[in-house]
Order: structure tokens, then sequence, then C-alpha cells
DNA sequence: TTGAAAGCGCTAACAG
DNA sequence: CTGTTAGCGCTTTCAA
């Protein structure tokens, strides 16, 4: 290990004080002009880079953001993460991903070890549903800012989709194109996002008077494997009377879904209609065009870094949390089949 | 902000020294059964957790590390990152992932930030030819593992592919089929993987007594944006003679290649062949299926892990840098023509 | 405007 | 086995 150059070696070659050299190297004490040269001048001599380590530790600080979320390879949470980047890496954070895989004890894990590292803030969206966990490391003084999920009991900044709302306009579309029989391939219903998407559905078919068939329904992990082979489950042990429509609750179960529906020689649309909530990878390359509910990952990101910045700069304790609620709008392509009535 | 609770509470109200604690937490140093159960019954009474950072500014280890690519959001990387974050995770590692966008500036700015933040190693896939300014950062004692792309200037550890060859294999094998006007969609030939497929591509030309045709050539970003728009380009001025064959030297270039196509109204492997190193999001869906080059990014991420502990086990300074090179192999599916002779 | 000095929380000699 | 103590590199009072 090469020799590590401190902020003592540089105050010595410059004959000053390390606290002279801490000032110059902040700009947050008046410096006399001649000094703050000569110990630049020593700096660059030297190759003198500070220890964001020590001065972590010394300011209760380390300029670092945990992300938790379920799955790090899904798009959407990379986008959100670049959203996230944009608003924290000009300010000198760096954001440390983690991926749950949906399991709450990894959850728990991941979270600990961010606590130990004192990481000022964490972004999750979790999996769990057990408030009572999260709600200690709150006690701890651990800066949390929920994503995509929200915990009801759970006391903190938070910016989430119009679950319930985009999903119950798109099932509507649904029916309007005359569907009556509409399946959903959806994640676990601990998860509030699942939760609040299937409400959302449920909600359309009431309005329309339409009855919720259970058998149509498939729960599982939000991933591409679990909802391929759910829906080919699903599809089979409904062979005699296969639902006209499906909606899959998010952009890994949509490619899932449509993996089993060509697995199975279904057509999209002319044999089975699909909905999703979120856009599957490379749609260009896909036929037919998916009507989708386009999410705004990115916006989701920055939202979350904006809090972040906000609650930083504001020490009281008592200041409200946020709810911020990003609106989902509805892309109508050529996954839906008009249908006959 | 919550009060901290430090090792000194502890060991106050366990009424040992500060000293004793630490061994308690760390094991590494013998402690009576009696005082140890007493010390982890205060411990979890008052839920102190260590504080990483103080460790690390003692230890001068950080157990942090920083991971540089291109573009976080191609698969390929996250593929390589789950891969080493399989192998150190389990060490009490974090992996702080950084995206250069092939920006050469933004490169060596996010190095400088991984500097001063400490991380005790970086796994690089540089886009930058400048080795003098990363050697600069092994010189000052920064930890480097290259993978993906090398720089032969540079004395690091190392984990790539064998690009050459398994690009060699590949354009014969479509060359077998009976095409002689190939062309190859490439990225920046200042990067070594982008010079190294082309270097296969054009041996096994040349070994077929093929000449190469400069026109049929795209060379930019590794990106899909640029793919999609060079390739369109590149067809549209040898509409007269086109290609038959197509050579992507990325996974996002081959999907920007075959959105190309598509929006032309070029089929594969009908009107026009295509083959490429590494293989797109979700294959099962896209039509038809892609020979391709399989490459076997879990497998780097993990050597480059593996790699890393042994560097760190073994502080000699003067141990061999090792190259490890993985191989790839070529799948053949359906989206080469066999052509008349 | 500058310097001296006291820590931030932890580990690791060293001494007992 | 256990306690004392000297820092790791930095920031920030406090005094000058």
């Amino acid at each position: 290990m090469n020799k590590m150059i401190t902020i003592k070696d540089v105050a010595q070659k410059a004959k000053v004080s390390t606290a002279t050299v801490s000032r110059v190297i902040n700009g947050n004490y008046p410096v006399s002009d001649q000094v703050r040269e000569n110990v630049m001048a020593t700096i660059k001599e030297l190759g003198y880079r500070p220890n964001v380590i020590a001065r972590s530790l010394k300011c209760n600080k380390t300029y670092m953001v945990g992300m938790v979320v379920p799955d790090i390879s899904n798009n959407y949470f990379m986008d959100i993460a670049r959203g996230v980047e944009s608003v924290l890496s000009p300010l000198g954070y760096s954001l440390i991903f983690c991926s749950t895989d949906e399991n709450t004890e990894k959850e728990l894990r991941l979270l600990n070890a961010l606590n130990e590292r004192r990481v000022d803030f964490v972004l999750l969206a979790s999996s769990t549903q057990d408030s009572g966990k999260l709600k200690h490391f709150i006690d701890q003084g651990m800066n949390i800012i929920m994503i995509d999920t929200k915990l009801d009991e759970l006391q903190t900044d938070l910016v989430v989709e119009d679950n319930h709302n985009a999903t119950y306009k798109l099932i509507s579309y649904v029916i309007g194109q005359g569907h009556q029989r509409i399946g959903v391939v959806n994640g676990l219903m601990g998860v509030s996002t699942a939760r609040e998407r299937y409400e959302g559905f449920c909600q359309a078919l009431t309005a329309h008077h339409i009855p919720i068939e259970p058998s149509y329904r498939v729960e599982g992990a939000f991933d591409r494997m679990t909802a391929y082979e759910e829906v080919k489950r699903m599809l089979q042990r409904n062979m005699h009377d296969l639902p006209t429509a499906l909606f899959a609750a998010n952009n890994d179960m949509a490619e899932g879904t449509m993996m089993a529906l060509k697995e199975m020689g279904l057509r999209i649309p002319e044999d089975m209609s699909l909905v999703t909530f979120g856009d599957i990878n490379i749609p260009e390359l896909i036929e037919p065009r998916l009507t989708i509910i386009a999410q705004n990952a990115g916006l989701i990101g920055q939202k979350a870094g904006e809090l972040m910045i906000k609650r930083d700069n504001n020490t009281q304790e008592d200041r409200e949390y946020e709810k911020i609620i990003i609106p989902a709008e509805i892309i109508i392509r050529d996954s839906v089949k008009l249908m006959d009535h």
C-alpha cells in the first residue's frame, strides 16, 4: 500500500496548521488569498486527496445513499436509480444498490448493513409487511424514504404511483372494448403495489357489473419466471373457458405472461388481449405493441432525491412527512382486441 | 438525530473496557465466556450497532468496492455485478455502481470519487484509452481490477472474454453458410473489446479470402440508439448492394440493429442474417432466435470477485497480476440464412 | 485570519 | 484474559 498523504503532510509542507488546510479545502472559513494559493499549490504538488472516511466520522455524514429494491435487474428500478442519481450525484452522493429478491429476511439484512454503514438515507421499495422491523430502523435514526411501495403504518417520506386509479382506468378501457372475462397476473398481495393494482382492477369490474372470477387470478413473485409458469398453469386449468384478456401487474410479469402465451400458441390480441402496468423491455421489437400504463420511473427517482435533499437541509424533526403520488398515463396501442357485443 | 450508541456506552454499562467490547464484537481475541455473554446482553439491550465508518478509518479498509461500467442499464454488466456480489456480499462488502456512459471525463471523475471514498477495490470496464490517467490512480494505491475491457499498458488483474477467437469462430460459421458480404456494427475502436472483436471479424474474412468492405462497417457508442441510427444510415447508403449478413458487437447494438432492420422492412434471416456478440433482452419473445456468442457474465463477475479476495489476502506487492480469459460459446440458432452457392 | 487541541468511534499494541 | 492508551484523518471550537 502506498503511503497515504494526509492533511498533516500538506500542513507541514505548506507551513500552516491542519486547520488552515481544512479551511482551504472546504472554503467555509476565511483564509487569506496568499495562504490559500500556497496551500492549493502544496495540495497539488503532493497529490493530496481528502479522506472521505475521516470526514464522515467527524461530521457524522457519509454522503452515501442506500437503494433497496426487489430486483436490481428490473429496468424500472434502474430507471428510478438513474433519476435519483441525476439529483444526488452533483451533490457528491454515491448510491449503493441492493436487491432483496422480494425476500423479507434479505431485505432486513441489507437494511441492517446500510444502517451500520451509516448511509445518510435509504430509498426503499419494500417487499415486506413487517412494518415493525422497519420501524425499529427508523427509531434508530435511519432516514428511510419509501418508493414504489408503501407501508401505511410507517412514518416516512413517500414517492409512489397512482396504482389504483391508473389500473381502474386501464381495466375500464379493456371492458369498454367488450371484454368480460379478464384475468390478472399479480404480485404477492403483501406488497402494496400488488394490493392497490388489484383493488383498481376489481373496482373497475365491479363498477361495470362484471363478477370477479377467482380462477382467472394469478398471484406470485413480481418476476418473469413466476408469471410464465403461473400463467401457463392458470390457462391450462381454464382451457374450457379462457379469459379473453389479461392484466399483468408489472413489466416483468408482462414478459413472463407473453412467454406463456407464445408457448401455448395464443396470439395477442387475436386469441388473448393483454394490458400491463409498466412497459416491457425493447417494446420496439415486440409485436403487437402493448397497451400499457406508462410509468415515470425517472420522475419517481428524481422526486425521491429531492425529498432527500429537502429533509437533509431541514433538521427540524417535526417536519411533516411528504407523500408524493406520481400519476401514471395510459397508452393505448394494439394489444386489446375489440370484441363483438 | 437519535443519539448514537457507541462502544463506550456499552463498555460503561457492562463495566468493562472498550477494548473488551471490541474483542467481543470482532471475536479475534480471547474473552472469557462470562464477560462475553455479559457484553452481548448489553449490546442487545442498548441496541448498539458498530460504526463501520470509525472502523474503516482505523483499519484503513472500507469493505466497499466500486464498479465502474459504461452502462449500468445493460444487462450484461448487471449480470457481472450479480456475479461479483455473490462472492463479495457474504464477506461483508458493499458495491457502489457507477455508469460512465462511455465518457472518459465522467469515468475519471467517478474513479476519483471512489478513490476519495477509499473503496478497497474498483472493478473497471473502461471506455477510455487514457492509460496514463488510470496509471495515476494505480500509483496512488488504488486497486483496480479490469473487467470486460483491458488496457495493455496497465498493470492490473484482469478478467476478459476471448473476444478475438469467439468472433473468429462465429464469423467463420456465417461464411460457411455462404455469406460473402458481411457487415459489422461495432463500438468505438478505442475500446479493447471493439478492437478485438473487429480483429476476429477481419481475420475470419481474410482467412476465407473475402475482402473487407469498409462501407459495411458501422462504428459508434456501444448502445442501442447509436446502432439503430447508424445501421439505418449504413443500409441506406448501400441500398444498391446490401450486405447479406450483419455482426453486432454487443447486445445493445444487436437490439438497435434489429430495430433498424424492422423499420426498413428487412426480415431476419430472409432478407438479412444477423449474429451478435452477447444475447438480447428477453430472447424468448423475439423471432427468429438469434445465433450468438453466449457470454458468461456471471462467471466474469465471480472471477473478478475471487481475484479481489486473493489480492486482499496477499499483501505482497510483488504478486503477479493475473489475466483471466473467459471462453465464450457460440450458440447456433435461426438467424443466419443458408445461402445458395 | 490563523493555530492549538479536542475529539468523532473504533482497534490494537502494550502492559498487567 | 482484560484495561489503558495512542492514534486513524479530519473538522471545529476556542484563543490568539
